[in-house]
DNA sequence: TCAATATATGAATAACTGTTCATATATTAG
DNA sequence: CTAATATATGAACAGTTATTCATATATTGA
């Protein structure tokens, strides 16, 4: 393969994003943020815990599915900072971890027209 | 499993939760948007079009690479209109699709307090 | 039309990941 | 302490997916 066309004028901006490209680290940091919130059972959580903080049995409740695996589903998202968690007597209370969580589910739902 | 301590306050979330649960299909297609932007390799492609629209040539030049793997996540990104493509002469130029690629990049980085 | 360049794609394999099952830990009531 | 409730977790299996290789399509120039 040899350079196109357009050498000119998108050679610099290969160099600048070469230049720019964040480290592997990174990269891998935002990619397990991204993969933790774009796994249906995951999303539903997301999209319950809108309402407000739930504790587990709740949010079984309100997304189906067992509570080992919505424990499991959980535990990846609180890894990735998503979601917070906070204990209550026998109760572990989740709700979503900051603004931003809120934010990218509202913009990938205007990018898809969603009327969510 | 029975409901926790917090049934009056958790029990109205959860069922406003189940209520108002995006369906299926619109689960499937955000989810599906996530999955594009969360791997690696695809990532890197997002960041680098942040510099401006670039032929496959040098998008591989910046994130590195094969021919053949590039051309494979590009489709998956175009499937899913996080980017847009358009020819020109024997090159296909390729550039973000919308401001929200942007916005939901730069929600991921501050989220992680990345200095991208 | 032919050769060269640029990009795309089907198939196959290897790596990853979600779900389930069984069980473990933690908290509270008695 | 014991029983009951609430949540978490390790292992294993099944389904998904990224990457590679070979090849196909598309565009341009001669």
């Amino acid at each position: 393969m040899k350079p196109c066309e357009h050498e000119a004028a998108h050679h610099l901006a290969a160099q600048l994003a070469a230049e720019n490209m964040p480290g592997e680290e990174e990269i891998a940091r935002v990619s397990a943020v991204f993969k933790s919130i774009s796994e249906p059972s995951r999303l539903k959580i997301l999209f319950a815990l809108r309402q407000g903080e739930m504790c587990v049995y709740h949010i079984v409740e309100a997304v189906g599915g067992t509570q080992s695996g919505v424990s499991h589903q959980l535990r990846i998202l609180r890894d990735n900072r998503v979601i917070k968690a906070r204990r209550d007597g026998q109760n572990v209370v989740y709700s979503l971890a900051d603004e931003h969580v809120l934010a990218v589910l509202e913009l990938a739902c205007s990018h898809l027209n969603c009327k969510i």
